[in-house]
DNA sequence: TAGATTATTAGAATCATTCTAAACTAAAAA
DNA sequence: TTTTTAGTTTAGAATGATTCTAATAATCTA
C-alpha cells in the first residue's frame, strides 16, 4: 500500500482513483501551494479522469482533515498549501506563485492592540513581489 | 460648490447626482471602509437613484485617481479604503467590517529576505478576529 | 443651443466556487 | 460471493462578485 493510500486510510478517505493521484502529487513535493485549477491541469497531463468539482472536494477535504491548509490571495483564488506550519507568503504575480516566509524569518517588536471583547483568530501576511524592472 | 464637487472637479469627472452622493458619502466620515454591496444600500436608503455598475466604475475611477485605495480581504470581495496611507487591518468577521491597523502600531525586528531579482510592491496585513469566548 | 464628450444603466457575460441529483464504486454485511 | 450501504464522482446548473456591452442620458464647451 503506497503512501497515498495510508494517508487516506488514516484520514477515513476512500482511496479512490481521483484520491489517490491528488495525495501522490501533494506528498510528490517538499511544499505545495496549489490551487484548484493547477491540480486539474497537472491531473488531466497525467491522463487522470476527474472533474473540477471532484478536485475542490477533495482539497476541501483534505483541508477539513488538516492535511492541507486552505486560504486566500488578494482575491479570488483558492489556494491549497502543504505546509501545515503558521507561516506567511511571498505572491509573485508574474508566476502566479506563493512562496513561503517562516514564522522565524519575520518577527515584530511592536504589535497592534486587539480591539476590545476580540482575540485574534488568525494573521494573514502576503508580500507581493514584482520584478525588479 | 460644495466640497464633493470640488473634488471631483480636481480630478476632472463630471459632478453627476451619483458622483456627488458617493464622493459626499466618503468624505462625510473620518475613515470609510466600503464595499459596493454596502454603498449601494445606504445610498438606495437615501433615495438615490443609482446602480451597481455604477457604482463599480466610480468606485474603481476614484482609486484610479487616487482618492480612495481598493483592496481585497480574504475572498472575493473589494474593499475601498479612504485612509490612502500605507497601513493594515482588523478583519471582524461578525460585523464585516475593517479596523485601521496604523504603521506605527507594529513594527518588525526582523523582515524576511526578498527573492531574487524580485522587489516588494505591498504588504497586505489582515488580522482576523472572533469574538472572546 | 448644437455637437461632442462623458456617464449611467439594464442586463448579459465571466470566473471561481458550490450545489444538485443521478450514476458509480468501494467497503461492510449477510 | 452476493447484496446492501454508505461514500464518491460527475455534468451541468446555480451562485455571487465583478466587468462588459451597447443603448440612452446628462454634462460641458463653443
Ligand atoms: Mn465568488
Ligand atoms: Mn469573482
Ligand atoms: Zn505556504
Ligand atoms: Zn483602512
Amino acid at each position: 500500500m503506497n503512501d497515498a493510500k495510508e494517508i487516506l486510510k488514516k484520514s477515513k478517505l476512500r482511496p479512490t482513483i481521483q484520491r489517490v493521484a491528488i495525495v501522490d502529487y501533494i506528498i510528490g513535493k517538499h511544499k505545495v501551494h496549489i490551487t484548484a485549477a493547477k491540480l486539474i491541469k497537472y491531473l488531466k497531463n497525467k491522463k487522470i479522469n476527474i472533474s473540477l468539482a471532484t478536485i475542490y472536494n477533495n482539497l476541501n477535504e483534505l483541508a477539513d482533515k488538516g492535511i492541507l491548509k486552505k486560504f486566500y490571495v488578494n482575491n479570488d483564488k483558492m489556494w491549497f498549501d502543504t505546509n501545515l506550519q503558521d507561516h506567511y507568503h511571498f505572491y509573485d504575480s508574474e508566476k502566479d506563485e506563493l512562496i513561503d516566509i517562516n514564522k522565524n524569518e519575520i518577527s515584530f517588536s511592536k504589535s497592534p492592540k486587539i480591539p476590545n471583547g476580540k482575540i485574534k483568530e488568525s494573521i494573514n501576511i502576503i508580500i507581493n513581489l514584482k520584478n525588479k524592472n
